[in-house]
DNA sequence: CAGGATCCTAAAAGATACTG
DNA sequence: CAGTATCTTTTAGGATCCTG
């Protein structure tokens, strides 16, 4: 569906007739995994590999436990990342991303590559 | 900053001690262009030419007059928006991208692309 | 350590009616 | 036609305290 949108917005076709944004749309599905206030951070720190609970807040220290923990679960949801916890005590998470996640990466390059284009152009004209 | 972010994400360096996100950061610039419900089907919209106000509602049914406007006034406050008025009566507008906001094309090729990946991996392993 | 449970505020979205 | 004004609902985010 948004598949004929970027077609259409690609070759300026015009054959779909859908007017909001639907859970199978590939667009929403994607904006659904970077949305969310610190979730392009959390997701920016796996990146560089697994990282335990504490370790994010580390990183991330005026982002709340509660606001962590819905980011996970969302990002745990979407397939993006997945979470080990070690047996014993106390307990150790590990959140890595899976391999859906690193389908992000490009995203995300893209994502700042544009957000550096948008800041050097003059407004307008 | 978040230039070291996804330096950081690409190589794994890690430079940068910043904890949220700020509005000069490139990722938050770009994410605020696409943020909020239905702002990437406006913008997709706009990517075939300009349209008027009618025009978009009449593409995005179930959106809301006073949503719309929202939109619009975020975009064409960020510059990647331009809205001319034509003189006389009943009033014309006409929402058109500017040259910033075509650079937003390649975002939401990308989106899409993204999200296309993202629903045809198997869920995690 | 890694959250869960609550409560609260604020921002976003939606519905409806009205105006230049 | 192109919005504005208002009000209500929904959702996200934050603060604080508590638990396996």
């Amino acid at each position: 569906m948004h598949a004929d949108s970027v077609a259409r917005a690609e070759v300026g076709h015009q054959t779909v007739t859908w007017d909001r944004p639907t859970a199978d749309c590939p667009v929403e599905v994607a904006l659904a995994a970077i949305s969310g206030r610190w979730a392009t951070l959390v997701l920016r720190d796996l990146m560089d590999g697994p990282r335990s609970f504490s370790a994010l807040r580390a990183g991330l220290p005026s982002l709340s436990a509660k606001v962590l923990t819905e980011r996970l679960d969302s990002l745990v949801a979407q397939g993006v990342v997945s979470c080990s916890r070690s047996p014993g005590f106390p307990v150790r998470t590990s959140y890595a991303l899976t391999s859906k996640g690193l389908l992000l990466r490009p995203l995300l390059v893209e994502l700042y590559r544009t957000g550096e284009a948008l800041l050097s152009e003059l407004a307008d004209h």
